[in-house]
RNA sequence: GGCUACGUAGCUCAGCUGGUUAGAGCAUAGCAUUCAUAAUGCUAGGGUCGUUGGUUCAAGUCCAACCGUAGCUACCA
């Protein structure tokens, strides 16, 4: 039994997940399933990033502390997730005890072996706001071509590279104040003593050819020290021994890696040092999109090998994920978080897309929305799941649900059952969209049986009807296999396979075992076909939601309203008289109000965390006035309120006792 | 600008170390079929493999230049 860790990359704390969080969990959780299908032990741990100025900043227009933002989307990012069925073993956070254990042991182990050196940086600094300023929050006249408004690192007109001091006419993007320049000693990581290291690291087979590629060509331009101190006022950890100075939060977020994996040692009585140290027989894995690689496999390493750690085994890395050969992109409606995809489609059909796109190198990724459609309906549906349904239709008529005693095709069953090492091969590496691909076209091959030897037609002859028990239970056990293969890819639709398949789990030891004369459970709908027009009413919701959310940003002062807009609200105490769950919507109850003088109907998306019995009867407070809204489901008239990050952690409000229908909320 | 990839049928891609008439799926058209969530099977049309040169008996496959696309260019999170 191998001994695996594997880590997504940390999202980070300011803001919600996205398809392009997505890809790449879904990438991991993917590989992470193949292994413990085989038997491994596989512990997947990721984390929030909380730490740096973009959180303290955005903390502060929100008028919270930056530990209840970080906490707040801490648990959307969990529930996110887990609607994917993302297979964590620990989501935990940058800004905890642990992460700050090790991040002042490794740098102290460094700067005690002579890896940490000082220097002084001259840099903007904002006199209203008394802070320093990242390239990022500066803006100014590009020194080469002029153009206006530029950021402080490179010029979008012209392509200029250049140093923020250099700006003309510079103004903080933070306060629109005047930045001055001013000294500030820095602390870097002497990352020049470690070429000769990297050099052979990178060649480990660590990383992927084209990886090791460009970091080579990294190393030859010859390695600076790495800036790893932010001054003051900054959200992170401070350093050891210093005053007023920080960790800059990439020096502490892949810590974060181990500050996850200690936290989830202690509740599990692992011994983290078994993975960790330098002679470690078990592995590690890093699943990252290209963006990152700087940070993981030239820094990351380096740093962990000269603090007495071991080194990752390999580093997956991805490429970037677009939408219709486009950047995802808010306004257009592109820009796709994990909630509203979740609002329209089932998360399995994007597991399989995702899962039927990815290789093992790190091109990028376009998601086609009519790729997309036709491959969930041609060959989820079409293909697949259907050689479930019409070999099923038979068996139950006819054989009472049982399969024959024996294979009617063993030479086929065979063939389909010979690829089993190829395509754990295939997932070994990354390569899932060689595997959906050869599953699909033994899928073909399945059909293909099965139009051959038409039972339709056997079945009519009394005499033939054992031979027709053996082709629909060869169209089952094939199914099996085929479902098997793809397990890891689409967990929930798998789930309910196996449900049907009424044998228990597979694991890729058991699925090559045929099953013989086996009684199936019913058999319910296993998946549903899609339309290309659901995939724009998410593209259209994708961008209505952007809409408000950025000129909140821009807005002055956004967060206070006069009492007038509020009383145009009119909040109505309400029953619910009744509560039912709303078919084929996986989120949403229908809700039967009591306002006072009359009913109505509320859909509220409120399933995950209230069943419709424990509803009825009880006082919650709605939106009277709402606006009535066609959803997919029916009309909703209102709106009730409830508070939480969603899934199962949705509080309904409630008045107090004496409170009765009708009554106006002031 | 530099670097790293990529550029094969309308779309998404296979084509391993160069070797018979360049493949698959989707889409399109025709036929068949009705067990299945209109699902499936058979057949057909469609590509001078980004361009131009070169190496070779032989190149989509190697080399060079050019064109186009994407990403990276580390003190941005």
């Amino acid at each position: 039994m191998r001994r695996i860790l594997v880590t997504s990359a940390l999202p980070y704390a300011n803001g919600s997940v996205h398809l392009g969080h997505l890809l790449e969990h879904i990438q991991t959780d993917i590989w992470v399933r193949f292994q413990r299908m085989r038997g491994h032990q596989c512990i997947y741990v990721c984390a929030d990033d909380t730490h740096g100025t973009a959180t303290m900043l955005l903390a502060e227009r929100d008028g919270v502390s930056e530990e209840e933002l970080i906490k707040r989307l801490h648990a959307e990012h969990i529930a996110d997730f887990e609607r994917f069925h993302i297979s964590h073993d620990n989501y935990y956070s940058t800004h905890s005890d642990e992460n700050q254990y090790y991040s002042n042991l490794i740098y102290t182990r460094l700067r005690d072996r002579g890896f940490i050196y000082t220097d002084n940086v001259e840099q903007l600094f904002d006199p209203e706001r008394k802070m320093f300023l990242a390239d990022r929050n500066v803006r100014g006249e590009c020194p080469r071509c002029g153009a206006e408004n530029q950021p402080g690192d490179n010029c979008d007109s012209c392509g200029a590279t250049y140093d923020a001091r250099e700006l003309k006419n510079p103004v903080s993007a933070i306060s629109n104040s005047t930045p001055i320049l001013r000294n500030s000693e820095h602390y870097f990581v002497d990352l020049p003593k470690f070429t000769e290291f990297l050099r052979e690291y990178i060649h480990n087979g660590s990383q992927q050819p084209e990886i090791a590629n460009k970091l080579t060509e990294w190393i030859d331009g010859g390695l600076r020290g790495w800036d790893i101190s932010r001054d003051a006022p900054y959200f992170g950890f401070p350093i050891p021994d210093t005053v007023d100075k920080f960790f800059y939060v990439w020096m502490d977020a892949p810590i974060g890696y181990l500050a996850s994996f200690k936290n989830w040692c202690t509740k599990n009585g692992v011994d983290f040092d078994e993975f960790w140290r330098p002679d470690s027989d078990c592995e590690v894995h890093h699943f990252i999109g290209k963006d990152i690689i700087n940070f993981h496999c030239l820094f990351w390493p380096s740093v962990l090998h000269h603090s007495d750690f071991r080194t990752p085994l390999k580093v997956h890395v991805h490429g970037m994920l677009t939408m219709d050969s486009e950047k995802m992109s808010k306004s257009r409606g592109t820009f796709v978080l994990a909630q509203t995809y979740l609002d329209f489609f089932d998360p399995d059909l994007l597991r399989y897309y995702l899962g039927a796109r990815l290789g093992p190198n790190s091109g990028d990724i376009d998601f086609g929305r009519e790729d997309f459609v036709s491959r969930v309906n041609s060959d989820l549906v079409g293909k697949l799941v259907n050689i479930a349904a019409r070999s099923e239709g038979f068996l139950a008529k006819n054989f009472d649900n049982k399969l024959a005693s024996e294979l009617a095709e063993p030479e086929l069953w065979q063939e389909f059952v010979d690829e089993s090492d190829r395509i754990a091969a295939w997932y070994e590496e990354g390569d899932t969209r060689r595997v959906v691909r050869r599953v699909m076209e033994l899928a073909d091959k399945c059909n293909q049986y099965l139009a051959n030897k038409a039972p339709w037609q056997l079945i009519k002859d009394d005499g033939r009807r054992d031979e027709v028990q053996g082709i629909c239970s060869m169209g089952i056990n094939l199914y099996r296999v085929l479902i098997g293969f793809l397990k890891p890819i689409v967990p929930s639709l798998t789930d309910r396979s196996e449900e049907f398949l009424n044998a228990g789990p597979m694991t890729w030891d058991n699925l090559t075992q045929p099953l013989l004369s086996h009684r199936l459970s019913k058999f319910g709908r296993l998946l549903n076909r899609i339309e290309l027009k659901t995939f724009n009413n998410m593209i259209e919701a994708g961008a209505e939601e952007a809409t408000p959310k950025e000129t909140e940003v821009t807005d002055s002062d956004p967060s206070e309203i006069q009492i007038d807009d509020f009383l145009k609200v009119d909040l109505r105490v309400a029953r619910i008289v009744e509560a039912d769950v709303v078919d084929g919507a996986d989120k949403l109850l229908r809700l039967r109000l009591d306002v006072g003088d009359h009913e109505r109907t509320v859909l509220s998306g409120i399933r995950s965390a209230y069943k419709p019995d424990e509803l009825v009867g009880r006082s919650t407070v709605v939106v009277a006035n709402l606006q009535p809204r066609k959803m997919k489901f029916g009309v909703s008239e209102g709106m009730v309120l409830a508070a939480g990050p969603g899934g199962s952690d949705i509080f309904l409000l409630a008045p107090d006792d004496g409170a009765q229908p009708g009554m106006r909320v002031t």
